[in-house]
DNA sequence: GCACTAGGTGCGAGCTGGTCGCATCTGGGT
DNA sequence: ACCCAGATGCGACCAGCTCGCACCTAGTGC
């Protein structure tokens, strides 16, 4: 089994486990999200009505919601347009240049200098990661 | 004349300075946003329409994207909801908690070092001002 | 297996936060 | 005072969701 579909896998044992049920839709829409980084919701319902057309788009919405609360996914925005969708685990941040919207994946591991510093010298924990950090690419600039 | 006000009747002298009309619906709507930040357009309609009802929704809109384009005036999402407009010269980020919503300010200056961290590893110039850093704030931890 | 039922789904209406086309009006140059 | 490009009021429209409701089905108990 690919990686995605392993992934996909731990997801929806993870969601059985906290009670939620597993349907049809829900299992084809976190094979979507598990096999594909940053898609709109709308992009998801696409990829998942190939195999699944009777699957609606407010069900999308509704899973994508409801995976969100079981700690499973995480949406985000990197700029103007509809939230963007990733797996929880996701280990980047993101960097979102706002002249040609290029995105360039960081490790979330090389801000947490920062993130000690903002926490010791203004006590918020800051994030990062519901909102990209927007600014210009080296080519933009 | 209060300090909103000097700062108000600058942008209009630089609005005018580029070529376009100051006519009283904008003056009115460079003197809420100069007086109020963050506030929504939808909130500042409702500044303006205090003294000038009839100033319409749209005007607004389209005022305060045009006054972006001449440098005078900027949004940025604070989290889900409406834009907030605030002064291209705000000198402050915004930390802003997603557990209680409370916005923290903070000097632009004091990132200065991450910014030219992010730019000598990455090749990209982070602005942080076109969405705020979100996290959790002291209380909400 | 089979029935039961709470929770999930398809469907479409509705909502928020804008954006746009068009006829009319007006700031500011002459 | 006149003129007209550019600004405005108005309402229709749009993207991106959100929700109410009747129907359906996963998973539990037997």
């Amino acid at each position: 089994m690919s990686a995605a579909g392993q992934r996909a896998e731990v997801l929806i044992r993870s969601l059985r486990e906290q009670g939620q049920r597993v349907t049809t839709g829900r299992r084809a829409i976190i094979e979507v999200v598990a096999a594909n980084a940053d898609l709109s919701a709308e992009e998801i319902v696409g990829f998942v009505q190939r195999d699944h057309p009777e699957v609606h788009s407010s069900t999308v919405y509704r899973t994508l919601e409801t995976l969100e609360e079981a700690g499973l996914v995480r949406h985000l925005h990197l700029g103007h347009g509809p939230a963007r969708w990733q797996l929880a685990a996701d280990p980047s941040y993101r960097l979102a240049c706002e002249g040609c919207g290029t995105v360039q994946l960081v490790p979330r591991v090389r801000f947490d200098e920062v993130r000690r510093q903002v926490q010791a010298e203004f006590g918020f924990a800051v994030a990062f990661q519901h909102f990209a950090m927007t600014g210009r690419c080296s080519a933009c600039q």
